[in-house]
RNA sequence: GGUCUGGUGGUGUAGGGGUUAACAUGCCGCUCUGUCACAGCGGAGAUCGCGAGUUCAAAUCUCGUCCAGACCGCCA
């Protein structure tokens, strides 16, 4: 098709000009003898008049019709200045109707009524629309300037297995079966973990891959079946020289992408620390709301409740909702107790500062003595909110409250527009301890190095062993992580003993993982990151959908090709599979 | 697996025991030479997700079921 402009392109100075052009037909307004009709491509959208020669054949126009004309680039009568095309029309000579369209679904423009459901069976009608098309753009632009910053730093990129080895550690694998080993499967991957550790083994010093990666997990706003990751790996780099080169990625990234110049290095803390201020590791730090520990000034209130928590081991803290005492009735405190308590907190007490004294549901057991320490240790004055929970779990009220803080950041309209707050959280355990079944398993994942101190002690004391291991952490979304990896072969042993394996199942499962390791393996550690999260939080997008071209809905499937479908038996017998 | 919310013309919503099932938009037709959310007039389009039940009567109440979304569990 022979285009010589594209609808974005057209301006005052082309005024005179012959032109062809082609696209969708977005709009048609009919005056009778005089019709106009809005063209648009990916570029944009011009305006098309046709006179009384064509009325006829313009007049049949619909919506979607594919069309080609040709004409004169003329001034318009009366200009239109939301438009970048908005001085000029097209006077139209000749049309061809290349191709008819039923009525749209949905209606193709940047502000659709259409409910997710409907926008995903036409996910096709969907991307259509500009600003989809936009949002699929800047992703292409982002992997544009992290391939550019990655290459300029000498990285390779090579492409690693879809089919692997299940290693059932962590999420569900996906599995595929395997039609010339019957009974044997393939998993899809998670990441490409143990791959790019054995290109470092290999040699190849600095990889990278934009990669997908499959978890056989429930889905969320922020969680998809298939996601992509940037993932990276180096030699010879200590924990700082990597965090560098992650901190120059994302500095070039939010330069390209928004032209924001964000400062480096980014802030750090420690997991610790971020737990007990904020109650998450990944801290969203545009908002304050902090969490308090008010143990101490708790501990000689004559409650039970807290006394009976204290009695045990158990936690309490509280958030100093700031000049918020008169915005919450009885009613509004409820709808926070209810919030708190789907995150597993037995309650919400609270008490308002009024006048230097606390009125609310626990105020009644202060003293004026014990008033003073409250308002004190909480920063409180007059007009405050405090919002406590206590549980025998200190786990328990940090996330409670940690989401709280979120949720209150939201109602309150605390967070500024078009702000990106990077932080590294760094410090992790190395293990998480798992109750039901009674045994530590790794926190990051198996191939983590201890922190130098704990090398020793690690698998003596799994509860302290610190991890080698970093997030960042985007605006309370963690964008991605890493961590050193384990490169000798007897440290690795010794980590797969604490996660409690047996000779025989290293062997069975990661034998040719720890074989490698024996043919000089340099000291090597990398990161990955969310590229799905990183175009939606650059796009500003409360779903990952809006920056996936074809996702999943949130019934882990997809609406539009109906997938995941049965399969006929004689599929299903090549595979030697037999239905329940 | 669990909790909650929702399902009504193509699309998005209203209605919550008796209605001609309402509104917006989209769609179709007619009129119109300066529109750009064109305007004016007319029209078509809905077995109210599905199945049972209660009732003289169900979009409306009950139960079940399916679908969608958010969240919890799960998941880096």
């Amino acid at each position: 098709m022979n285009r010589s402009h594209n609808n974005g392109q057209l301006r005052s100075e082309n005024i005179g000009n012959k032109v062809s052009l082609v696209g969708w037909v977005a709009k048609k307004r009919n005056l009778g003898s005089l019709v106009f009709v809005d063209l648009r491509d990916r570029y944009g959208i011009t305006q098309l008049v046709f006179g009384e020669e064509l009325n006829d054949l313009a007049s049949s126009l619909r919506n979607e019709y594919v069309i080609a004309v040709e004409g004169e680039v003329i001034e318009r009568e009366s200009k239109n200045k939301n438009l970048p095309t908005g001085d000029i029309e097209i006077k139209v000579a000749k049309l061809d109707i290349i191709n008819t369209a039923e009525t749209t679904p949905i209606i193709i423009a940047d502000e659709t009524d259409a409910l997710e459901d409907t926008r995903m069976k036409y996910r096709y009608l969907d991307l259509r629309r500009p600003t989809m098309q936009q949002n699929l753009i800047v992703r292409h632009n982002i992997v544009k300037s992290i391939r550019n910053y990655l290459d300029g730093l000498d990285f390779v990129d090579v492409e690693t297995p879809c089919l692997i080895k299940s290693t059932p550690e962590g999420a569900r694998d996906f599995l595929v079966p395997s039609r010339v080993h019957q009974g044997e499967f393939f998993a899809l991957p998670q990441s490409p973990q143990m791959y790019k550790q054995l290109l470092m083994i290999a040699g190849l010093e600095r990889y990278y891959q934009i990669a997908r990666c499959f978890r056989d997990e429930d889905l969320r706003a922020d969680r998809q079946l298939e996601f992509t990751q940037v993932d990276v790996e180096t030699s010879f780099l200590s924990q700082d020289q990597i965090i560098e080169l992650a901190e120059g990625m994302l500095k070039k990234l939010m330069k390209d992408i928004k032209n924001i110049d964000v400062k480096i290095p980014f802030k750090r803390l420690s997991y610790q620390e971020a737990m007990s201020r904020y109650g998450s590791d990944k801290p969203d730090t545009r908002f304050g709301l902090e969490l308090v520990d008010v143990n101490n000034v708790m501990s000689k209130l004559e409650f039970t409740v807290f006394q009976d928590v204290l009695a045990n081991n158990g936690a309490i803290k509280g958030i100093n909702i700031e000049g918020q005492a008169g915005n919450y009735s009885r009613k509004g405190i409820d709808g926070l107790t209810d919030f708190v308590k789907k995150h597993h907190a037995k309650g919400l007490a609270w008490v308002k500062v009024i006048n230097g004294c606390l009125e609310g549901s626990i105020a009644k057991f202060f003293t004026e003595e014990t008033t003073n320490e409250l308002v004190d240790v909480m920063s409180a004055k007059d007009g405050d909110l405090l919002v406590f929970v206590s549980d025998l779990e200190e786990e328990i009220v940090c996330d409670s409250l940690g989401n709280l803080r979120n949720h209150l950041a939201k109602e309150l309209n605390l967070i500024e527009p078009n702000t990106f707050d990077f932080l590294w959280v760094v410090d992790f355990p190395l293990f998480e301890y798992d109750k039901e079944l009674d045994r530590y398993f790794a926190k990051h994942h198996p191939f983590t190095r201890p922190i130098d101190a704990h090398l020793d002690t690690f698998d003596t004391n799994p509860k302290e062993a610190i991890a080698a291991a970093y997030d960042v952490v985007l605006n309370g979304f963690e964008l991605g992580g890493g961590s050193l990896r384990i490169y000798e072969g007897d440290l690795q042993k010794r980590m797969f003993k604490a996660l409690g394996m047996s000779n025989e199942q290293i062997r069975n499962q990661f034998g040719f993982f720890v074989d490698a390791f024996k043919y000089g393996t340099p000291p090597h550690g990398g990161f990955a990151l969310g590229l799905d999260r990183v175009a939606m939080l650059l796009l500003d997008k409360p779903s990952l959908r809006d920056v996936i071209a074809f996702p999943k809905a949130a019934s882990s499937s997809d609406p539009m090709s109906e997938a995941p479908g049965a399969v006929d038996t004689a599929q299903l017998d090549e595979l030697g599979i037999k239905l329940k």
